[in-house]
DNA sequence: GTCTATAGCAGGATAGAC
DNA sequence: GTCTATCCTGCTATAGAC
C-alpha cells in the first residue's frame, strides 16, 4: 500500500489490481475499498468507471484474462510451427510449457489459473463468456490436432476427456501449489515448474495412447 | 428456507448447513445469518456453539470433512481386500470409484470436493490440519501400494506426482462439473460419473507405466 | 439452550464539490 | 476525471431476558 505503481490511467490500474486481488481472495473476499486503495484511486472510481463491483469483475475477464489466454494460445501454436511432423509428444510438451511457464511470469500465471479455478468451482456469468469465446474454440482446435495421433476409432468425447485431463493436472499443480509443495517438501520454483511440465507430458502421452481400450494394456 | 429439516440438535444442524453453504459460496460468501436461517436456529447460536464464524468453519472440517474422508479411504481399502494379487488396474479403478462415487451421494460428494478445491486455491488453517491428518498419511499409503507396480527405479517424488495427478483429475471433473458438462454437452448423471471414473483409470494406468523414462516410449 | 435486541463496524453505492 | 463526505444496508459478535 506504500508505493502504488501509478503507471497508466486509473481505469487500467483498477483492472490490474482488481485482477490480482480477485484471484487471491475471490469476489466476495475483496472490497472495493481494498481495490481502490491498491490502485491508488479514490473509493468512487470503481463506480465511475465500471458502474459497480460486479461489472468490474466481468471487465477483468474481458480485458485482462481473455487477451492473456489468447497470448498463451498463440504461444502454443508458434512453438508447434517449428516442428514439422507434429507428434503427440511435441503437442503435449508445448501445451504444458505454454500453460505452466509460457509467456507469463510466475505471478501472472498463478493469478490467471486461480481466476479460472475460482470460476470452475463457482461459475458466474464470466464462465459463460469464457466457455463461448475461449474454452470451446481452443478445445476444438486441440482435439483436431490430437485426433490423427491417438488410437484410431477413439470416441470424440473420450478425446475431449483426455484433453481435459491434461488441463486438470495443469490447473491442479498451479492453484494447488501450497499443497503440492507441502506434500513434496520443496519450493515452487522454476526447477519445479519444469519438472511438473515434464511430468504432465510424460503422464499424458502414455495416458492418451492407452485410451480407446476399455481396459488398459496388461495391468 | 421453508421446510427446515429439524433432525438432530442445533449444533449438528449448524454443522450440516454450514458445510453445504461454505462449499457452495466460500467462507466470505456466506453470512452467519444465512447459516442459522438454513439450520432453523437463531442468529446467536453460531457464537454460542462455536465462538465465532471462523471456528465454525474449522469444526466443519474436523467433524464433517475429515470423518467423511476416512470413510472414503476405508471404502477404498475394503474394495481392494477382495482382490488378492493387487494390480495397478485394481488400485486405480478402486480409487476413482471411491472418490467419484464411493459411499457418498452425488450431492455430498460434490460438497466434499468443493471444500477441498477451495482450500487448495486459498489455504487456511484447515488445509494445515488436512495435510497433517489426512492427505500425507493417505498419499503415503497410496504410494506404498503403487511402488511395487510401477517401473522399477522410479523416483519417489515422481511417484508422488503421479498419485497427485490422479487426484487432480478426480477433483477437476468433480468441482469443474459445470464446465465439463458444457464442453461435453451432456448431463452430469451417474452414467457420466461412471465414464469419468473409467476414463481416469485408463488414462492414469498408462500414464503411470510410462513415467520413469524422461521421454515416453515412441511418440 | 434458545431467543431478541442491539452495539459497532465494514460493505457498496451515490451526491456533489472541485 | 478525481475527490470527500455520507447514506444505508448488512455483517459479526455480544448482552441479557426467558
Amino acid at each position: 500500500m506504500a508505493e502504488n505503481r501509478m503507471r497508466g490511467p486509473s481505469k487500467e490500474r483498477l483492472l490490474n489490481e482488481a485482477e490480482i486481488l480477485f484471484a487471491q481472495k475471490g469476489f466476495e473476499g475483496v472490497s472495493v475499498r481494498e481495490i481502490t486503495r491498491a490502485a491508488g484511486c479514490n473509493l468512487a472510481s470503481v463506480n465511475y468507471y465500471f458502474g459497480n463491483k460486479e461489472n468490474l469483475y466481468m471487465e477483468v475477464f474481458r480485458y485482462r484474462w481473455m487477451p492473456r489466454a489468447k497470448r498463451i494460445h498463440d504461444n502454443f501454436r508458434q512453438s508447434l510451427q517449428t516442428q514439422e511432423p507434429l507428434s503427440l509428444s511435441h503437442i503435449i510438451q508445448s501445451l504444458g510449457m505454454a500453460f505452466l511457464r509460457g509467456p507469463l511470469c510466475e505471478e501472472e500465471s498463478r493469478c490467471h489459473q486461480q481466476l479460472m479455478a475460482r470460476e470452475l468451482a463457482q461459475p458466474t456469468a464470466a464462465l459463460e463468456m469464457l466457455a463461448q469465446e475461449i474454452m470451446r474454440p481452443f478445445f476444438q482446435e486441440l482435439t483436431d490436432m490430437l485426433r490423427p495421433l491417438v488410437p484410431e476409432g477413439l470416441e470424440e468425447s473420450e478425446l475431449m476427456l483426455g484433453a481435459m485431463g491434461i488441463f486438470a493436472m495443469i490447473l491442479y499443480f498451479s492453484f494447488g501449489r501450497v499443497a503440492v509443495t507441502r506434500l513434496l517438501g520443496c519450493e515452487y520454483d522454476d526447477a519445479l515448474r519444469n519438472r511438473l511440465s515434464e511430468h504432465i507430458a510424460g503422464f499424458a502421452i502414455n495416458g492418451l495412447k492407452g485410451l480407446n481400450k476399455g481396459k488398459p494394456d496388461g495391468a
